[in-house]
DNA sequence: ACTATCCATGGAAGCGCTTCCATAAACGTT
DNA sequence: AACGTTTATGGAAGCGCTTCCATGGATAGT
């Protein structure tokens, strides 16, 4: 173990600059109440002396930290990782510092949950979409944590999120008025308990737009796996394997709907054409691949969710509890022919 | 604001449970120098009056805290993510937090670097892929704050790095080995000044592989921009309207191989029989597409990093300062003929 | 000129925890 | 039975900061 150096003080500072410890904590904290020659003397020792202020120590001692945690599942899903960038951009700008705790499992989430509830452990909790319980939001508030939800929505919390359903409805409409009848869905199965809920929300959108047609939907075209390039493309595999295949697929991400997109390729099943496709999130890679999508602002959720966090840290009301964000359809080459689109299809 | 309840503190529980603070204390930290009766008195009190122990007056009393720093530049990259990911389950398993900075400037890099010297705002830092100055990691030793670097190099630092120079040998080797002689080079332009050089490194490895088979190098045909698919797909567009375009190019990374792989298609170009692609990573994107790339073991990377940090808080020596993770040629189909390849190519 | 304010400042009491030290009881030893 | 050990426990002193309160000097009001 390295020999520390004694660490320097607030005391250390004071002294060397002839003042109170109380004078050296007004400076820190911007206090104006100080005469400019004590605060140029208090600064100069501050230099001197490479004083930094511990931040354990002011956090206990003004009763808040400033230490926000966010809690992500699947950290590694691009979605995800979209919005946690626009939590962490906003959190950064208001000084926050942005605590991450994955998690994948039960488990994970009520021990992350727990040690969260302590007042201490973050001044509030951003959390992504992951269900909470009542029990939990309950015990939030108990606590006196502040919380703010992000695709996922409780009862009385500030929580942003997009209309799964409309959205899954509004690809399905897309897909039917292009005169696709056999629509199959590649989605989500819940394997870790957690509640993830978006991709059976879009299932029941894309039956929302059947039922508008007055069309039959065909449960064997429906497929649910585990969330990913790789496992939707086995799924679609099956379904393009079937005696009547379906003419158009429409994928719970657009992560699912690039396996979806391969397969259809090893398949030489040709897209739109024979097989139109269409995705959900609007990821980058949906615009390079040209793939049809339900476009939703991730990264602006993550802003939007830090600054209701932020704004009940400042004590004031969140005037909206329910914020939603729209969604776009974005038409491309896998559900319109390429001949009838503009050459880049972004 | 809410009222509060006033926070339950240790002392409560002692005078509930009817033994000292230090009794508690000890409770809480598992020390064994407590009697069975005495600790589960002190449970049940701590039971019943909801306590959780404050993590900053743990940490001030303790001089020494459980949140652990990471840097990150542009969190939104897959690589960066899965090395991330690699470090926050270490991080997680050994009861650590794991505090998320991004960085996307060199006045963000050091405002952060700033506020992490401070030995209470972490009790170390990871960092992923930031250059990193002299004088940075002479503060940190100076301020006795922890560092591990990933994907990055300092003097007498422990680092996990791969060997990008020979991975972009391994990829150029691969082309040529596949008759290929004019091969371009798609890469990152550093326009933050961050001094990010994995993309260097790898153009320096295929000018070594292009020096091994005593081939000129056109440097024509090397093309810098800003990270990204979509940059990357105007690049190889100026690439493939050459007079005498390529016939293989190395993408500094998959994410930009996707690029080239839409500017190919867009062009009509057949790969890999016109044009043979090779990226870098090895992200689950390759795998789908069935491009070929160099995979590194980017989760590992994050655990293994993440690891040296643990080492050094439990005051251990770090027995290899540089641990350099191996790279691996993944032969797929855009550089190899399909009909040539196993059916799955992953 | 005299009092009522205001301001800059210092002292000291916490914030909630850990840990050193002291104490007393229980144990084993000869 | 007297002694040295060990063990469970409590008291109290910090950890480094903020902030309430008091103080004294300067300023303003009449």
């Amino acid at each position: 173990m390295v020999t520390e150096r004694q660490r320097v003080s607030i005391f250390d500072v004071a002294k060397m600059a002839g003042v109170g410890v109380a004078t050296v904590s007004r400076v820190i904290n911007s206090n104006p109440r100080v005469s400019p020659l004590t605060r140029m003397r208090v600064e100069a020792a501050i230099e001197a002396l490479g004083y930094h202020p511990s931040r354990l120590a002011s956090g206990l001692s003004k009763g808040r930290q400033d230490m926000v945690a966010v809690l992500v599942p699947f950290i590694t899903r691009p979605s995800v990782v979209a919005r946690l960038e626009g939590v962490i951009e906003v959190l950064d700008r208001d000084g926050f510092g942005t605590a991450v705790y994955s998690v994948r499992s039960l488990e994970q989430r009520d021990r992350h949950l727990d040690y969260l509830m302590d007042r201490h452990a973050a001044i509030g909790v951003v959390v992504i979409s992951i269900p909470l319980t009542q029990l939990h939001v309950e015990r939030f508030r108990t606590n006196g944590v502040y919380l703010s939800l992000i695709d996922t929505a409780s009862e009385g919390v500030p929580h942003v999120v997009v209309d799964d359903r409309t959205g899954g409805c509004l690809a399905a409409t897309h897909l039917i008025s292009l005169g696709r009848r056999r629509i199959g869905f590649i989605g989500d199965e819940d394997l870790t308990g957690l509640g993830f809920a978006s991709s059976y929300k879009r299932l029941c959108g894309l039956e929302d737009a059947l039922n508008n047609y007055h069309l039959e939907h065909d449960r064997s075209l429906v497929r649910l796996g585990r969330h990913g390039s790789l496992e939707a493309r086995q799924l679609c595999d099956q379904l393009l394997e079937l005696d009547r295949p379906p003419t158009a697929i429409f994928a719970a991400s657009d992560t699912q709907a690039v396996g979806v997109l391969a397969s259809a390729e090893a398949h030489a099943i040709r897209v739109p054409d024979d097989l139109a496709v269409i995705g959900f999130d609007g990821l980058e890679i949906s615009s390079i691949l040209g793939l049809s999508t339900i476009e939703q602002p991730l990264y602006e959720s993550g802003v939007e969710g830090a600054k209701r966090l932020l704004q009940q840290l400042d004590g004031r009301e969140v005037e909206q509890v329910k914020h939603v964000l729209r969604l776009e359809l974005k038409a491309r080459s896998t559900t319109i022919s390429t001949h009838a689109l503009s050459k880049s299809g972004a």
